[in-house]
DNA sequence: ATGATGAGTGTTATAATATAACACTCACTT
DNA sequence: AAGTGAGTGTTATATTATAACACTCATCAT
């Protein structure tokens, strides 16, 4: 009666994607409801096909994997999804990327610090509380009207890091 | 014998630009130098385009800009000037907006937050040291190797503030 | 019921951003 | 004098994103 295990090629090691998946969906399912804006199909297959993976992937990727079940999808499509979803918080934009991930903070504050992994793609969400702090105290000193912040690392995560020097 | 009073349009309220421009065209010449690479006149030109304003300035303005005095000019030209301005600290790429800025800090420590206002478009650059202490802090937790680091922040700086509140 | 409205979508076209690939020059080396 | 590497010229094309206009359909006021 076990869910079989999976393939596990990528995504984060030990962790159970489907629930991650089902949770983020079911969250967005009830924050739209709450807030009376509309979760339609495609803004939903969007935010699936972008929960597939922890990777931040491309606005052109999402459009190829959703044509085989959307034939008529174009970019248009793809963007008001996009836009969506960013706006209520169930997405981040990756700025240095140029490309989407998954947001698991959307009922909360949605500002967060991203750790991009250069090798596995694997974008880690982190609320990092105590450089939120020190960030708005400058922001302050600087007399700044905050209207959106990102907060983006590139690196090597701790996963790879790890596969990497075990390699040797 | 004094320096006539500048249009004064947008640049920073009370500084003296030219000033600016030059500190920072000198700057980058001497670390070239030392570094031994080769800040050629397209290099330096592209700086320069980019130290005219403290703005975020993008790549087909550049393009447009340095057109008059290098017909010859095409994206190549202005993007490979870029990758080597980048590399060596001169300016910022702004990733939420593909746009660059023309950077200070280039002798220290280049990565700095960087505050983006959507009114006139300046960006100013902070080291925000205790930001940075909570950052690499909060790296380090996460066991996370970093290669590059963007902090932008987008709204509305102290002198927009200022002017707008001023005109009511 | 009727038609006005607004959100969402379909569709075409195009704008804006960025890179690949290959040829050429020129200074410097061997 | 040939070999090398950095920088540039040039053409083409890939990638990312938006504009503009038409259509549908549910809702709502008349």
């Amino acid at each position: 009666m076990n869910i079989p295990v999976e393939p596990s090629q990528n995504p984060p090691l030990e962790h159970d994607h489907k629930k991650c998946v089902s949770e983020a969906l079911d969250t967005a399912e009830q924050l739209c409801v709450v807030r009376g804006v509309q979760l339609t199909p495609i803004r939903h297959q969007v935010l699936e096909l972008i929960w597939a993976s922890h990777k931040a992937v491309k606005a052109y990727e999402l459009l190829d994997r959703i044509k085989p079940q959307m034939d008529a999808a174009k970019p248009a499509t793809i963007y008001r999804a996009l836009d969506f979803l960013i706006e209520q918080g169930l997405i981040h934009r990756v700025e240095s990327l140029n490309a989407f991930v998954g947001c698991n903070c959307s009922a909360h504050q949605h500002e967060q610090l991203l750790l991009i992994c250069n090798n596995c793609q694997d974008v880690e969400e982190r609320s990092a509380p105590k450089v939120m702090q020190a960030l708005a105290l400058e922001i302050k000193q600087a007399d700044f009207i905050v209207h959106s912040k990102a907060i983006e690392i590139q690196g090597v995560c701790a996963k790879c890091t790890k596969t990497i020097s075990d390699q040797s």
